[in-house]
DNA sequence: ATAAAGTAGTTTATTTTATAAACCAAATTT
DNA sequence: AAATTTGGTTTATAAAATAAACTACTTTAT
């Protein structure tokens, strides 16, 4: 019936991550901190995590001299995200 | 473009709740501990959130000589369960 | 009749999570 | 060269979720 809801997907900045990340090729820290609005420390503990159950690589580099990082979404990610898309409409019906 | 989701609904126990609530008439407590299998601790404390927003009614009673909790939701929660949805759709909504 | 166990919850404490505030290093602007 | 901005990270605090303990009966077994 109900189906378990993954609880790292089930936050609005992780889920707004993994959203704009599933739609895009990559993502730099800036743009994902523009498109959701979050303020730079919970935005970097937040692809920390995802980072950490391999749903999104990182990589550090530079834009000339700045520093860039930038994020993907991983193939475990994309799983991960359905998957959860797929639990919630056991909640949301067959509004989806 | 992302919608905010309401943090009152963007809780799995509570949307599990909502969601059983809004397709039945009335639940009680013990019907819906069931359903979410949830502690019957944290079901009152949510069923208690739920309430104090004004998206469920709660009415105890008794079935013989046992209490009964009943709930039902609201137009309140009907309202507040379908823009959560609706808001949703703004992180699941594209190629799904 | 009473002790033990079960039901239907609530309250309180603990753990986990989210968020904000403070900080850092380098680059840019004044 | 001092102040400000950029692109973050780390640490502290607030909020939320969950579990554990407790209350108030009721039912069952002795």
């Amino acid at each position: 019936m109900l189906r378990e809801l993954n609880p790292l997907l089930h936050s609005e900045l992780r889920l707004a991550i993994m959203s704009i990340l599933i739609s895009v090729e990559s993502a730099d820290f800036v743009y994902l901190r523009e498109q959701t609005g979050a303020t730079a420390g919970n935005l970097s503990v937040q692809i920390d995590k995802l980072q950490q159950a391999g749903y999104i690589l990182v990589e550090k580099g530079f834009n000339g001299k700045k520093p860039r990082t930038t994020c993907s979404i991983t193939e475990q990610g994309v799983a991960a995200f359905e998957e959860y898309v797929d639990a919630l409409r056991s909640y949301i019906g067959k509004g989806f």
